[in-house]
DNA sequence: GAATAGATTGTCT
DNA sequence: GACAATCTATTCT
């Protein structure tokens, strides 16, 4: 497997890791087995200043946390009561900046991953989302403000590919941020959840 | 294929 | 008590 990437890379800014996380392998290594992906889509979220970001305007609560913490660390909520996100902490320590993981193409353990998925994962339909990719994945609550240098969820090196810019989903609330390009996914590839520029509006 | 409702809980007002 | 960085099943066309 491809070499695990450093804290380095997690200490860029916030935009740079989004963008260059793109084609990159999403490791983990659970009791069930081991579980890669290459990334398809990312998002960044730049608090304090970002009106989407869950940091914004500099809140700092136990869910939080994990952002103001050092780069390269995991940031994991629970949304809708229902499903997980993963995140990648990115930002020196005291900077709420992460990267939000929306999509991976399964290289590894796919039969662990649509076991996981149940009836609901068939086809594409693993880890096309950000919600189904933790699920795929394997990632929950105990994985919050888990070590990506050292632990057993981590990103590995990897070809660059092309990528394309465009709004993050999701966020309209949050006015002249929504309309950001801030979301990176990897052309023409088919696990990205919502294909930039299919977003038109035919009546 | 598109639109809609319901799920279900941690977090913040 | 409202709502969220979503997903699934169902009900249309």
């Amino acid at each position: 497997m491809a070499p695990r990437l450093s804290r380095s890379f997690y200490s860029q800014p916030v935009l740079r890791v989004a963008e260059a996380c793109i084609g990159k392998i999403l490791v983990h290594d659970t009791p069930e087995g081991l579980v890669a992906g290459r990334i398809v889509e990312a998002e960044a979220y730049r608090g304090p200043q970002d009106a989407a970001a869950h940091s914004r305007g500099g809140r700092r609560t136990p869910r939080t946390e994990a952002m103001f913490g050092e780069a390269g660390r995991a940031y994991v909520f629970m949304i809708y009561g229902i499903h997980y996100h993963f995140n990648l902490v990115a930002g020196g320590v005291g900077e709420p900046h992460a990267v939000l993981i929306r999509a991976a193409e399964p290289l590894a353990g796919l039969d662990i991953m649509r076991r996981r998925r149940g009836p609901a994962g068939r086809g594409l339909n693993v880890t096309n989302g950000p919600g189904k990719l933790c699920q795929a994945f394997g990632i929950e609550a105990k994985d919050y403000a888990s070590d990506l240098c050292a632990g057993p969820l981590y990103l590995a090196e990897a070809a660059p590919t092309e990528i394309l810019r465009s709004p993050r989903i999701g966020v309209d609330y949050a006015g002249s941020w929504a309309r950001k390009l801030w979301r990176f996914s990897e052309a023409e590839n088919p696990y990205v959840s919502v294909p930039p520029r299919a977003t038109l509006r035919r009546k």
